[in-house]
DNA sequence: TGTACATCAGTGAACGCGCGTTCACTGATGTAC
DNA sequence: TGTACATCAGTGAACGCGCGTTCACTGATGTAC
């Protein structure tokens, strides 16, 4: 083996994160294969050394974006109690951060309408990363809120995706304001 | 004039009509000129005497769509009491029925993660019927609530938009069934 | 230690295809006489 | 009323472009001697 044992590995992974930013930045079938491999420093025709199509890359792009943010968070709440975290990961979540950024965001904020769209193994990924980060959050919750989880992600989400649409900054501010305290009414940790 | 004064604006409306669809179901750029006017009965090249290129048809498509959308909630809403109307609008808008077809839905729980990535033009047309939507639904509010409008229209379309990503029929009607009863608190009409 | 060789990650030209757009043409229909 | 004409909504071939994918080739580097 002319190259050391993990460089390709190496390169699929700057691939795959760069694949992980485009993506969300500019959707599954908004970024081109050429484009993602420049970003890796790479040209396209190396592309197929790696994965043996693009869809197998956007799977592999929504596992690391989902990761991130599972990373991230856990980061974030790591030694806090159950109440803690939960208002960390509101306040982070429901953000004006969060809504200029959506491509280092969360999947879901950022694709919830592109996503049932593309193919099988797309979806099937998507809703992996959906399910994990529904049961984090259950894992937070009360017992007897526990089954909220997923409504109050879809808050989440709603909120960050529909800030995006308004342009006017304060009364983005204002409805991201409005559903962090309607979130933490709902969980129980309002002030 | 050899064909009838409106002739060519049954046309359009017919190529409107059918974009308003096409563009819910596949997206602003998942959809094609030629699939669209065939789905209007006309061939493609047809398309520039009725559109000065195909930004200006997704810009009437979003408008059509959510005039159908303004008008199904107006008939539906005609004559009750303000928080009958409020009832209705989210029984209806949370709904298995409105998870289930996307095509003829509210844009916003169909395209939000479609629209921050297009022209000025779309974007414009889309948060002018975000506007509208809220204004309306503020009009239904009791006037210490109104200012949520925003946040509960969020709520709203993330609840549709995420129940999508969710295979499981029951688990997205369970989640459907949490927001409700949430929006329903939130706007003072639970019962 | 130095040299020839083998490997394979990465290169870049080329492909086929679909798309938005253009344009010369057609033919149905209203108007003029 | 009937016929020739003018109009223009609609047709369909063609264009340029970008994209995903393929493939013959390159050249840096580890290995064998």
């Amino acid at each position: 083996m002319r190259y050391s044992d993990t460089h390709k590995e190496e390169t699929r992974r700057k691939v795959v994160r760069a694949a992980a930013t485009a993506v969300r930045a500019k959707g599954p079938d908004g970024v081109g294969v050429a484009e993602i491999m420049a970003q890796a420093g790479l040209t396209h025709g190396g592309f197929y050394a790696h994965f043996p199509n693009k869809e197998a890359l956007v799977v592999a792009a929504l596992e690391e974006a989902f990761g991130q943010s599972a990373r991230r968070f856990a980061r974030m709440t790591d030694g806090l109690s159950h109440v803690d975290a939960l208002t960390a990961f509101v306040d982070s979540y429901v953000s004006s951060e969060h809504r200029a950024h959506p491509e280092r965001g969360c999947p879901i904020a950022t694709l919830s309408s592109d996503l049932p769209r593309q193919g099988r193994a797309v979806r099937d990924a998507y809703e992996g990363g959906v399910r994990r980060l529904i049961a984090r959050l259950a894992s937070w919750l009360p017992e007897d809120r526990a089954a909220l989880a997923p409504s109050l992600l879809a808050e989440m989400a709603g909120a960050v995706s529909l800030s995006r649409a308004i342009s006017d900054d304060d009364a983005a501010a204002q409805l991201l304001a409005d559903a962090r305290l309607s979130l933490k009414t709902r969980m129980g940790i309002a002030p």
